[in-house]
DNA sequence: TTGACAGGCAACCTTTTGGTTGCCTATTTT
DNA sequence: AAAATAGGCAACCAAAAGGTTGCCTGTCAA
């Protein structure tokens, strides 16, 4: 999940979708035109994986949504977590810093 | 900076130095019996590198202090951001998956 | 001052990741 | 029915990530 998002090309991703959303394959590979179709899949797959994106299949097209409910999870699991000892851990630093060697 | 958070044993640290904030190198491998302390310093190096832990060298030992600041960041660029959509992009979804084929 | 302790540096190895090419299937369109 | 369109699958390849070993440098204590 973590791992999802820690490559650039698939933020891009993200974003895209965030934009507009609903795109398709071929769609979304002109937003990457360093990339061939295949590469664009992959990232999608990974995407899909960690649930990031939920894809619709209907005819000979694919649709890809972005779910945004996992990065809210992130937000308030882990991120929540950290920001409750954010002033604490910013004065831990700071009497650490300030110590006479 | 995701990528620094992409990997479990990272995350393992940084919880570490929530629960007790300046910890040496010595203690953190403690918390890691299965790496060795090269393999350790390693992850150290690339959470100090995204400045997502801060150091204090004094004598012959590294302290090691979580700095929630780049967490921070994260939470209120990146992850907001997507809050934002978050209504519009579940009803969309939602709206794409009740289409009838 | 000698030895032990905490950590740094560099070379090396293995697995994963990001990407490609080539071919195949299914749905449309004409 | 034929051709074009949208995408899937598998094998392969190069680069990067995760980890190890071996040795070197400072610092503290006996």
């Amino acid at each position: 999940m973590f791992k999802a998002l820690a490559d650039g090309q698939r933020r891009g991703l993200l974003d895209a979708l965030r934009e507009r959303n609903g795109q398709t394959l071929g769609e979304l590979c002109e937003l990457l035109p360093e990339l061939t179709r295949q590469g664009v899949t992959k990232h999608l797959r990974i995407l899909e994986d960690a649930d990031l994106v939920v894809t619709v299949k209907r005819g000979r097209n694919k649709y890809h949504y972005l779910n945004p409910v996992p990065i809210n999870e992130i937000a308030e699991r882990w991120i929540g977590n950290y920001e409750r000892d954010k002033l604490r851990a910013l004065s831990a630093l700071k009497a650490a810093l300030e110590e006479k060697p």
